[in-house]
DNA sequence: CGTATATTACTGACTCGTCAGTTATATATT
DNA sequence: AATATATAACTGACGAGTCAGTAATATACG
C-alpha cells in the first residue's frame, strides 16, 4: 500500500486483533476495566466501533485476550544463560526481570491484575503460573545452584526467590509513579534496581552469613 | 437526643458519613471507583440514595474522603516503643505495619492507590506523606540508633527502610490473594511475614557484613 | 485484460439498559 | 410551625452492544 493511499480504511484481518489488543491494553492500563471506554480503544486503533465486535465477543473477553497476550511477552525471560558464578547469572536474569518489570505493559497489566483479576479466576492462575511459575522457579534454581557451589547461605530457594520479587515488584510501582512518591525522585531507575538488588544480595551471600538458623524474629 | 432512646426509629446523624464511608470503602476495594455503584453502598450502609448527597458532593468526593479517613487509621504507628536494641524495636514497629498493611481497609485502599490514585494528585500526596513519611521516617530513625549501636552495618536509613516496606507491601497483597498465588496457601500470615523480616534483617545486621563497599552488581 | 458478481472487512448511527445525581414527599426534632 | 434528616421514585446522560449498509478485495466470466 502506497504511502499516498487515500483509502478511508484498510483490510487487514491478520493484523486487527493485535492492534485492538494493543490499544486496549493502554485504556484498560490507565482506566482500569469498568473506567475505560470501547469509544477511547476504538479512536486509539483508529477503527470504528463494530470491528471489536467481529474479533472479540464483548469488553471481558477483549480484557481477557490483553491480558493473555501481555502476559506471553514474559515468556523466555525464564531460559537465560547459564555461564559465570551463580551470582553473575542470579544477577543477570534480575537484570532481565527488571527490565521487563519497568516496561509500560507489565504495569499496566500488575494494576489490571491488582484490581480486577478476582473477577478472573481462569486468568488469574494464567497469570500467577507465568510470572511466578516460570520466572520465581528459574531464580530458585539458581539459588540452588549456588547454595550447592558454597556461593549462598542456604536458603529456601523458592520464599528466597520471591523476596526478589517482592523487592522489584514495589519499586518498580514506585519508579512508574515517582511523582507520586517523591522520595526516589532524584535516582535513576538503574540506581533503584541496583540498591534493592546489593541489598537482596547482602541477605544471601555466604560471606558473612554467621548468624545461627533458629533465631527467628520472635518478639 | 437522648442517649438512651429505645424507639425504633432513633439514629444518630452524626454518624451517618462515617457509615457511609465504611460501605464505600468495602466496595471501592473490591470493584474500584469506576466500578462500585452507589446502590450497593447505599445498601451495606443501610440507607437511601439521596442520604448520600446529604453528605457528599458526588462520588469523587465520598471516594476522596474514604481515601483521607482510611489512611488517617494510619497515624499512631509511627510512634511505638523506645525500649530495648534497635532491632527490637525495629521488629515491634515492624510487626504493628505488618498488622495494618493486613487489614482489609488498607489493602482496599493500596489496590485503589495504585489503580485509580494518579487521577487525585492532592490525594496522592495526603497519602505518600503518611505512609511513606511517617512509618517510614521512624524505620529510619531506627535503622540510625542501630547503626550508631553497631547493631547494624552502615546503611543509608530511608532507602533500608523502603526495603522492608517494599517486601512487606507485596508479600501482604499475595496474602490478601492466597487463591490467586497459591505459592503461599501453605503458610500463615505470621510465617510470611517473619520469613521476610529474617530475610531483611539477615541483610542488615553488622554479624556477618564483612562485604566490601563499592561491590555493586555490575554486569 | 476488463467488468460483472460474490465475499469479506469494516463502519457509524441507533437502541436499550444502567447508574450518578435530583426532587417531591415523608418523618423526626426543637 | 419550622427545620433537619431521610426516603424512593424519577430523570437524563452515557456507554456497551447491534445491525443495516458501504467500501475494499477476491473470483468468475467474457
Amino acid at each position: 500500500m502506497s504511502a499516498s493511499d487515500t483509502r478511508r480504511w484498510h483490510r487487514k484481518p491478520e493484523e486487527r486483533p493485535a492492534e485492538i489488543i494493543d490499544a486496549a491494553l493502554a485504556v484498560f492500563g490507565t482506566r482500569g476495566l469498568a473506567g475505560a471506554r470501547l469509544d477511547e480503544i476504538v479512536e486509539r486503533a483508529g477503527i470504528s466501533k463494530g470491528t471489536i465486535y467481529l474479533y472479540f465477543e464483548n469488553k471481558d473477553a477483549l480484557f481477557r485476550a490483553v491480558v493473555e497476550q501481555t502476559v506471553g511477552t514474559l515468556e523466555g525471560l525464564a531460559r537465560t544463560e547459564r555461564e559465570g558464578t551463580a551470582e553473575e547469572r542470579l544477577v543477570s536474569l534480575a537484570k532481565d526481570v527488571w527490565a521487563y518489570l519497568r516496561t509500560p505493559a507489565f504495569q499496566a497489566i500488575y494494576r489490571l491484575v491488582l484490581g480486577e483479576l478476582h473477577r478472573f479466576p481462569e486468568l488469574a492462575r494464567f497469570y500467577s503460573e507465568r510470572v511466578s511459575g516460570q520466572v520465581t522457579r528459574r531464580m530458585g534454581e539458581i539459588l540452588e545452584e549456588g547454595v550447592a557451589a558454597g556461593e549462598f547461605r542456604v536458603v529456601d530457594a523458592l520464599p528466597t526467590a520471591r523476596m526478589l520479587m517482592a523487592l522489584f515488584l514495589t519499586h518498580a510501582a514506585w519508579c512508574e509513579r515517582r511523582g507520586l512518591f517523591p522520595w526516589l525522585a532524584g535516582e535513576s531507575d538503574e540506581q533503584v534496581r541496583d540498591q534493592a538488588l546489593e541489598f537482596y544480595l547482602r541477605s544471601i551471600r555466604s560471606d558473612g552469613a554467621v548468624t545461627l538458623p533458629g533465631d527467628g524474629p520472635e518478639a
